[in-house]
Parts: structure tokens; sequence; C-alpha cells
DNA sequence: GCCAAAAATGCACGACCGTGCTATTTAATC
DNA sequence: GATTAAATAGCACGGTCGTGCATTTTTGGC
């Protein structure tokens, strides 16, 4: 590992401590050189330009996304279980990996959705991708007879990123104890209601 | 209505647009004055300060917000019927209220949800507000049996935040011609999950 | 229509933004 | 350990940020 790559995942890591607590705007190639211990032209060669630093941030942020929920998740069996399983890590990952602040998919959804670029184009993708792992799991529990076999895979799994928003505004907004109690209630209700006999 | 006050509701108005599309870090003096015709110490002299022009846009956007979720909503007769339309109205306000991009407090809650200061206790406090406002018809509903009494009215209420934000990711963020579609049937969803006889 | 008061402008300021270029330091190779 | 290449620092640039103040324009009351 040379030289280079030890000064840019720390810059990374530093990165992403701004992005989560003062959002992507925040994260300026100043700011960063400060924060490092590191020159402000040293930053910018090492990424080019401030929007593919943010880029770059991004993408670290979806691989340590990656490492915190879908990985673990996916030690657990296909259909149900593994949705459920899903669903709490998806739960305050971003503390979990160590992040001061919220979430920064959070962050660049409501800073980005009305922005074109790169960015708003990555977040897309990888929400894309994301929403598409629940539907497959939920039409997994389908085939298994774990959930109702009417029931709109998409849907549900739109209703389960809304509960994720939920507990992130509960969470870090309102500073509210029962932030996870709600979210796994809502978790629970969501899938009793999607369980029974079929219409 | 004086001179003063017709600028100050211009500079309001596009205030608000910026805010929309780019959120409250977008929205500076200088951005304000180009986009309104207007000097930059125009602007500054109108608000005093970046962060008390911050605050007096959050606080427009919630007027505009109360008069067009609210009022109407409580024409409807209280209960779930008036539970319903809330929930109808919120979903969209912002393009209906004549916004050109996303909601205000979506924003505002992404961008302040770490950061202390008077923009973030405004913010708690009205979405404080507001869920109080929905737990009072879920409460409401419950005293005429339209809903079973022995669930959890707050739960109930943050399952729809989080219908509300997964409307706004899929209009805004995702272009999804069927946000609306699937909000709408995950609030039938909970509410048909919190009717029948009770546990 | 005049005149005081109000409103908006022009200009200057220090700070920070992103971006280049050159110089200097540091690391890797023989 | 000397040499070469890589990594970082220093500095300068135009632009925008928020903020102040003196000046000019506009407005409203008589």
């Amino acid at each position: 590992m040379t030289k280079r790559d030890i000064t840019h995942t720390r810059l990374l890591q530093h990165g992403l401590d701004i992005i989560s607590v003062n959002g992507f705007a925040g994260a300026t190639l100043g700011g960063l050189a400060e924060r490092a211990n590191v020159s402000k032209s040293g930053v910018f060669v090492h990424f080019g330009s401030a929007e593919a630093l943010r880029l770059e941030l991004l993408k670290t942020a979806a691989d340590l996304a990656r490492q915190a929920i879908i990985e673990p998740a996916f030690q657990a069996p296909a259909g149900l279980q593994r949705l459920r399983r899903l669903f709490e890590l998806w739960l305050g990952w971003a503390p979990r990996s160590g992040l001061p602040g919220g979430c920064p998919f959070v962050s660049a959804t409501a800073e980005f959705d009305d922005v074109d670029g790169a960015v708003r184009d990555y977040v897309v993708a990888t929400l894309d991708g994301f929403i598409g792992l629940l539907v497959r799991e939920i039409q997994e529990a389908q085939k298994l007879r774990e959930l109702r076999g009417d029931l709109d895979a998409k849907n549900l799994a739109w209703q389960l990123f809304g509960l994720y928003n939920t507990h992130h505004t509960l969470q870090r907004l309102m500073r509210d104890e029962q932030a996870d109690l709600i979210a796994l209630q809502g978790f629970e209700t969501l899938i009793q209601a999607s369980m029974g006999p079929g219409k």
C-alpha cells in the first residue's frame, strides 16, 4: 500500500465525517484539508475537482453501507429472515460504521434530488439497486409462502424505505429515544399485514 | 401595504423557489438578489443576516404548508376522514403551492438535523406540531371507533411521515410515475392494519 | 410639489471557495 | 546512500460568500 493510498484513505474518512454532519455542501476542499492537516492543494491533487471528491465520498459511503448491511444480512437464509435482517442492519448503519452524524444517502437524496449531474445519477442508481435487493428478498419470501403472494413487492420495499427515513428523522432530528422501537414495530406491522391467507 | 412589504414578499417568494430546488445552503444573499433583480445589500437590509433569511424562509414555508394542507383538511369531519384528507393534501403540497422543486422541510430536516441553531429548533418544533396534529386525529378516529383503540397513535403518525418521505423520494429523486399510487396504497394498507376488531 | 423618511444602491472589506502552477519535501529504487 | 519519481506544500488567481457604511433614489404625508 503506497503512501498515496494511505493519505487518500485518510482523506476519505475525514470527508465522510464532514458529510455525515454537514452534508455534501459542507464537504469543501479547504475544510477537508484543515481537518486532515494537509494543504488545500494536497487535497485537490488527490481528487482533481470538488465534484469528483463528492462523488468519491458517495461511493465510499456506498461501500461502507454494503459492508455494514448487505454482507452480514446475506448470512441469514433467503426470504423473510434475510429481509428482517436487512432492515435491522439498515437502521443506524451510519453510526455503527463510525460516522459521527447522519446517513450520507439521506443527505445526498435531499441535496441532489433536483440537481442534475453525476452525483445525482449515482444516488439514483445506488438507491435503485438497494430497493431492488429488498424487492427480490420479498419475492423470495413470497415463493417460500412467508409472505402473501398477491402483494406488491415494490410497494412493500418502499414502505420499508419510508420507515428508514422515519427512523433517521426520529433519531437525529427529534432525538427521540423510541426511534428504534417505532421503526421495528413499524416493520412488524407491515409484515403482519403482508402475511395471512391472501385476499 | 407599504413598499417594504411588497419587496419583502417578493424576496421571500423567490427565496422559496431557491430553497425548493437547491436547499437552504443554496439560498444565499447574492443569489437571491440576482434572481429578484435587487442589489445584494438591498436583500441584506431586508433580513439582517443570512441566518435570519433562512429562518424567515422556513417560517414562510410553514405558512404555505398550513394553507395548503391543514386549512382545507379541517373542513373534513374529524377522525379518519380528516386524517385521510390530511395525508392526501400532504403529498405533493409543495408543487401544488407553486414551488418548483422539493419540500423545504425535507431539505431542512436533512441539512440541519446535526447542526444546532435557530433553524434546527424551528424545524423540530414545526414537525413536532404537525405530528401532534396527526396523533390527535388518529386518537379522535379511535374514539369514533374508526380505528382500533389499542394501537399506538404516535406509531401510526410516524408511519405516515415515512410514507410522505417515500413519496417525496419517488417523485423527485426517482421520478417514478407510481409515486402517488404507492403512497396512497401504503396509507390504505396501514389503515386496514389499524382497523379490524382489535387484538 | 416639497420634504422628511424610507428604501435601495454602490462600494469596500476580509474570508473562503475551486483551481492552477511552481517549488520543495518526502518516499521508493538501485 | 545517491537518484529519480512521487507526493505534498506554497502561492496566486478570479469568484462568491456575508457584512458594513455612505450615498443616492424613491416614497408617502402634508
